[in-house]
DNA sequence: CTAATTTTGTCAAATTATTTGACAATAATA
DNA sequence: TATTATTGTCAAATAATTTGACAAAATTAG
């Protein structure tokens, strides 16, 4: 059995967020996130001059990432550096998440639980790393044989 | 070099989305949102009388199916039912990427790129999976062996 | 320390978006 | 064919957002 979890990549890539909930969310002032954005710190799309700015799901990482430095102590302007610092970490946690969990196209699914093939090792190709969710267990991670798909 | 990625996973629990937004993404009408939200195959969260409906991010997933197998030629009731069917394979990859991904504690930053610790082999508890991302390459799985942090 | 700048709070009017209820059209099922 | 399920569309009421403005508080520069 092939399937493909494709819709979890599209959605965290296409879902954009109203102003009021990248508020909510990082516990901040909507004044704070529109003064955030007129400064060049996020960025929103805005179809039409009026009509509501949306934000994509990346903005609020930044937005949530910036309030906490600000709670820490910082500036805004240090708040905004520290989160730059950062910012490699948060795209590499969404490259592995697109490349490596919802990149691959092999999940199996049956009674017991879902085995999720995260790709080959680097190290030794003829294995791959495979995660096991089963219900009432911790999520598990195994090597297999890799066995081309015919 | 410790850091969390927990914004992520706050994120993906938090956010709400407005019915315009689930509409769009999905391509479905905002008059089949309110009318699959009725029939209780999906739900949504007012918190009071002519408010805002507010659907989640994974209520955007359950849509996002649907609406694949209505355009394969399912009626409603039988793609809702294909859906459901595959309801516990997007609650494993949710539980995959809270519980290794953004559950880890572990992430080491330079200059070369970042390592995610996703944690120990189950196999063999010796090693732990790490996920190397670089700029301009693709996501490597490499073992290493396990380092308990002091 | 003082002046200038940055950052945030608050308010009000205009605009945009959503809800709700209703009726009708189309699709699916008995 | 009759019935039910599903979706389109419309209009009025309500809610949410934008925009611009002024002021307060926090920070930085002189």
């Amino acid at each position: 059995m092939r399937i493909f979890p494709k819709v979890f990549k599209t959605a965290m890539e296409k879902a954009q967020l109203p102003l009021s909930e990248m508020a909510r969310v990082a516990g901040v002032s909507a004044r704070q996130i529109r003064y955030w954005e007129k400064k060049g710190y996020i960025t929103s799309h805005q179809a039409q001059k009026n009509q509501n700015h949306k934000f994509n799901f990346f903005s609020l990482l930044k937005v949530m990432e910036i309030k906490e430095f600000l709670d820490e102590g910082y500036t805004l302007q240090a708040a905004v550096e520290k989160q730059r610092e950062r910012q490699n970490i948060l795209r590499s946690v969404r490259r592995l998440i697109n490349e490596r969990l919802l990149g691959v196209e092999e999940v199996a699914a049956c009674q017991e639980g879902v085995e999720i093939n995260l790709g080959p090792l680097d190290n030794d190709e003829t294995k791959v790393v495979v995660a096991q969710i089963k219900a009432g267990q911790p999520v598990k991670l195994i090597l297999k044989k890799h066995q081309p798909i015919d």
